[in-house]
DNA sequence: TTTATTATACCAACTAGTCTGCATAATAAA
DNA sequence: TTTATTATGCAGACTAGTTGGTATAATAAA
């Protein structure tokens, strides 16, 4: 029965992110996860020493799916085009079409599902997701200053601005996502940023 | 000790609302509650019957304190302008100071909290934090219908898209305002939706 | 007194976490 | 190649503390 194969850990993982998302970190027992996973107590304390170290597995295996996904977008899309607004253009519009793709009705972010329970967690974890919000946060700021080297915008705009709106808008995008059972929201209102740089940089 | 004046119930849902925001809403206890209002579990469970009766309660007076700020910025960007376009960009505006004068580094929503718990709720708490979220979209989406009535957007835009955007760069600027401590970032964003338009919609 | 409000003591269920033990897999020795 | 040894991965019972909730008594207000 135990191969290498079926890796017990990362279906933990898996498991863990789901029912989080749905009732909470607190809200989700040891008992119910070992539940879903199909283990028992022992075989999840042989992998995690505790809660909170899930936790913090968690939300780092979160941080890597999600920054690899954006890498691969970055990249397609600075293949597509080597004009800066046109390769941000693009790569919003990739984001768009990875979010319409999934018609699951959204799972959530594990940072928002984090930051609304934060007192629960580590001064470290709460400084890690501060720190992801703000690297992807420049991720943007740096395709809008290379925008704004080549394109005089046609009003006065902060760079600083306009990338903490991308990151508001996605999150915030979720928590309507879920709320109202439509997984396309993020995607429409991302298409409305998408419009809205157009009207500031396009000639 | 007990008079009608120290309205222990009107207590106990201000104490909870704010370790609610902080903590989860199972991640916060009945003792935690009773020990911030100093009062014992018997005061507790005379006011509520059980502490899912307090999250009933605690959404609804979120609810009501939220539309009646929202109304009292209505009804002052009518009274200072007519035109819808203006009303409009005041109505922003009053949002955008409001948030800026608060600079306690934000509590967040409590819509917002639920949702990332929302499989603790009841089904009818989550019709209604639906509904709310709907409702206050609609509220947006007539004054942008007002204003396309009258002037001829730059682009092809969708009053119900337009809408959303703005629940989102709310939702989503309460969680990076919590995460980052930084309770400026709501009114920085949605100064962008503003700027947003007036490119639209300005002639 | 009657009624509204709060205090105290308590409980059953659930919580995270521990402990011992057991099967298999990998490695080393014969 | 067989056999002994050890490491890995997990099962499941157990514990100490916490949880929401109750029963009842005390106290205050009308």
């Amino acid at each position: 029965m135990p191969t290498k194969k079926n890796n017990t850990k990362e279906r933990i993982l898996a498991n863990s992110e789901e029912l989080i998302l749905q009732q909470g970190f607190v809200g989700t027992s040891i008992d119910q996860i070992i539940a879903a996973t199909g283990i028992t107590k022992g075989a999840f304390f042989y992998h995690f020493p505790n809660k909170a170290e899930l936790a913090r597995a968690l939300i780092e295996r979160f941080w890597q799916k999600d920054s690899a996904l954006l890498e691969q977008f970055s990249q397609r899309a600075d293949e597509l085009s080597k004009d800066p607004l046109q390769s941000m253009l693009i790569f919003l519009k990739l984001f768009e079409e990875y979010i319409e793709a999934l018609n699951d009705p959204s799972q959530g972010c594990l940072f928002s599902s984090y930051v609304y329970e934060s007192e629960q967690f580590d001064e470290d974890i709460k400084q890690f997701i501060a720190q992801s919000f703000e690297d992807w946060r420049k991720m943007y700021e740096q395709r809008i200053k290379s925008i704004m080297n080549k394109y005089p915008p046609k009003i006065e705009v902060s760079t600083k601005e306009l990338s903490e709106t991308i990151v508001c808008i996605i999150e915030g995008g979720f928590i309507l996502s879920k709320s109202l059972q439509d997984a396309q929201i993020i995607a429409r209102s991302l298409r409305q940023f998408r419009h809205y740089l157009q009207l500031v940089f396009e000639t």
